[in-house]
DNA sequence: CTCAGTACGTTTGTATGATAAATTTCGAGC
DNA sequence: GCTCGAAATTTATCATACAAACGTACTGAG
């Protein structure tokens, strides 16, 4: 699910000034090498660094000009919402600081999600999600059920018909799942949220959004109350 | 404000293949010419060719393989939140359809986003969002009042301090921003949503998070509503 | 002495041509 | 008919050269 295809010579390069940028190994204002200097640095012709600085110089990072050089960009010029750029804060980033706004995030996309889904759905889109749903039931070990209530919540986005919105959680997710996929497969019973599950399943069936957005605040809401019961057991058992 | 740099040569390139690609002139599946003859058919060289493709890439609009050649992606792997794509579909779309998602989006940002700014706020900030709104108080003409408006809403978002959250508004207000801050400037009085921000505002200083959430809530239902009166209202006199 | 204009050097921007690597396709051998 | 390998095509990468842009410094005039 990588956006850059590290299999390629000058993806690599990309993955490697990205992280030094973004960690803050290169801070904004720096002046990169000349690119001939830093072409020769990394074992790669200029025409393969050239390609990967465009590629960072689009996702905000860097700006080019001639006789000045290569210099990092302010990061509120940064594309944030860049899966890269997300995935390279999550490879680095050691405070909940960010996985906390990563959160956030999540908190306001899936009700209101949840509420278009219920205002719009299809048939065929609420099909969809009671079939996730039923996977759900079905699961018998973690694996299935982590696997099922992806494709629950991919349908219920699917079902808001708004790309946007898919696109947005689809980026969040993945940045998240980097965390805590993990943690919520190693819970105990795993299926203490079907109930919720369910009631949201049945507002958008019955087309009442309100209800589904609580219903998916109320699910969110307990989903992170056990998280953070589990973090604070294993931070325990850790100390 | 725009990201691709229209200078170079190469940006032009890339403007005028993504822009191919998501009207839909080149669909998904599509294979793109050669290398060497689409270069050629561009009148630029074949090394300014490829940077504009790894950009497209990098967006998820193409997929290049050895032997295969360049395909146009499917939609559902296009960075739909990239500035790019976005500006390219608002020169585009003619349908008001792609206009509600993006409507959508900033209802479901901008009420999240006041009730963390009243949640978390620095005295800073604070000020920041009060010198915002005393500056739409002073404003004598639409175009004060709509930069004022402008400087209110971003000192909201800043004062978030999530610079997901930032983002995600900056690059859909301005993909907005080409339709309707026209519109809203060509409004008969043009503060009558004073009280309103003002209502945001003191929610803010006294760290109320629903009500700050509620009055932008109810903000950006009025605005709609005067919108969408306004845009009925000509199409009337249009036909 | 100050300011402006110009020439120069450095760095990115663009072009060209060549070679390597990957992958599909086709053919040969079993 | 099936399998394996060779060939052809396209992208991937490299090396080199020149053009353009932009600081910088120098020079000349006021």
């Amino acid at each position: 699910m990588k956006a850059t295809d590290s299999r390629n010579l000058h993806g690599h390069v990309i993955r490697e000034l990205g992280k030094r940028i973004v960690i803050g190994d290169l801070r904004p204002g720096d002046i990169l090498p000349r690119e001939e200097a830093l072409a020769e640095s990394m074992d790669v012709s200029r025409t393969a660094l050239r390609e990967a600085l465009k590629v960072l110089s689009a996702k905000g990072l860097i700006e080019s000009r001639p006789r000045v050089g290569t210099r990092v960009r302010a990061t509120h010029f940064w594309n944030q919402l860049d899966a890269d750029v997300l995935s390279w804060r999550c490879a680095s980033m050691p405070t909940d600081d960010f996985i906390e706004k990563l959160v956030e995030m999540r908190e306001i996309i899936e009700p209101a999600a949840a509420a278009a889904a219920a205002r719009r759905r299809t048939a065929a889109q609420l099909t969809q999600v009671d079939l996730a749903y039923r996977k759900m039931e079905a699961a018998r070990d973690p694996d299935e059920w982590a696997a099922a209530d992806l494709s629950f919540h991919d349908a219920v986005l699917q079902a808001t018909g708004n790309e946007l919105m898919i696109s947005l959680f689809s980026v969040v997710e993945s940045a998240l799942g980097m965390f805590f996929v993990l943690s919520a497969k190693t819970a105990g019973d795993f299926s203490y949220s079907l109930p919720q599950h369910q009631k949201v399943l049945e507002a958008i069936r019955r087309k009442q959004p309100e209800v589904a957005r609580k219903a998916m605040q109320s699910m969110i809401a307990d989903s992170l109350a056990n998280l953070h019961k589990k973090r604070k057991g294993s931070s325990k058992k850790a100390s």
